[in-house]
DNA sequence: TTCTCGACTTAACAGTGTAAACTTAACGCC
DNA sequence: GGCGTTAAGTTTACACTGTTAAGTCGAGAA
């Protein structure tokens, strides 16, 4: 209880901690991200990182955590204003790949490393990702003709159509395309594959 | 010009490493894999692993050429005496997720090891992986009613396919996936979505 | 015999994540 | 004021990593 009472001991290494982690991971991606190498930049040693984060994998969750929570404004805002559900959906593809493509680095922490490297997911971090297909899959409902009434199904398919654009952004990222392919072409046909199993909405026919 | 009279140096050694390199991967991983692992199970030391592979990132080219190549195997039988090219494009799509599946470590690897850590792709790897995308257009266009006739949109299309698989598969194998969800529904679908815009064939109406 | 050359080893460098033990400063309490 | 407690941070150390430079050893050629 007398641990309650003092409350805030440090609090700013652990942001400098945090702050520096994410600058050098956006710039120079994980495999720079070494915990001495952000002791030296915020000025402490390295063991005192692990009195803030239980370990690496904990230091990279809370990035993990910042990162989901940006894409989820980004996803909100993407949408704003947009009424049409099908347009909505198209909207909320277009913005991931967006998020992928200007945060390479943070996007691959986020969804691709590996949870062997990262152990195991924390509770929260699950919460958060799910938040983001519900939102896709409220849409999906509501493209569907059923606004309001979010079905399990349309859940599955929120999956799909991120297995999807997943799918497209990493291939990219990581290079495995031919070179001779024209990558926006590619994700463009890849949102469209995305979105073939929703009724289309257009209005000028 | 002598060094070309003796030829045959060691070979033995290399092949050993190879397997080696193969097996603890697929049985635990990449990173469990280590230069030094590698020497102490083949019996040499670590550095005369250098003396076959330039680095190990060099190593690692080795492994994914092969594991292409089983790939390949494996998606070619899969569809031998499939003639109708719709189905032939579903046997395939069903092939290469039991390859990814079975092989998972071996997958990360081919498919998702990032090339800030790979460094460049030799010339070698990339033909092998046109190779694979190639055959797979060509049964879109067979399906598309132009068997013999690729495009270069059915070769796009082919990655698109490709990229759908991919992300629903490493969705999987990181485990992002919300955890109530089915995995065999939910690579079900995704094999369905990657095939949407193909022209059905059914028999049966 | 001497020279060369390929295969291999030993020793070393600079780096990694992390645990244990130690120091230091701040606090509540008698 | 001195006490014990506690959090924050340090130093040191361990067992690893990929990779390089220098040295050893044996066989074939001159």
């Amino acid at each position: 209880m007398q641990s309650m009472a003092r409350a805030k001991p440090n609090k700013e290494l652990r942001a400098a901690i945090l702050d520096e982690a994410r600058q050098t991971l956006v710039a120079e991606g994980y495999r720079a991200l070494s915990m001495r190498r952000i002791a030296r930049a915020v000025g402490c040693t390295a063991t005192s990182i692990y009195l803030h984060f239980r370990d690496k994998d904990d230091l990279l969750h809370a990035l993990i955590h910042e990162g989901l929570e940006r894409l989820h404004q980004q996803l909100l805002t993407s949408v704003d204003g947009v009424e049409d559900p099908r347009r909505r959906c198209e909207r909320l593809c277009r913005s991931y790949l967006e998020f992928a493509l200007e945060n390479r680095e943070y996007y691959e922490v986020i969804f691709s490393l590996h949870p062997e490297h990262m152990k195991r997911y924390p509770q929260a971090l699950y919460r958060r990702a799910r938040g983001n297909l519900e939102f896709f899959a409220d849409s999906i409902a509501a493209a569907a003709g059923r606004a309001g009434d979010r079905k399990d199904s349309d859940y599955l398919h929120a999956h799909v159509i991120w297995a999807q654009l997943h799918g497209a952004v990493t291939l990219h990222l990581t290079e495995r395309l031919d070179f001779r392919l024209n990558v926006l072409t590619f994700l463009d046909r890849a949102v469209q594959n995305a979105l073939c199993a929703l009724p289309s909405t257009d209005d000028q026919e």
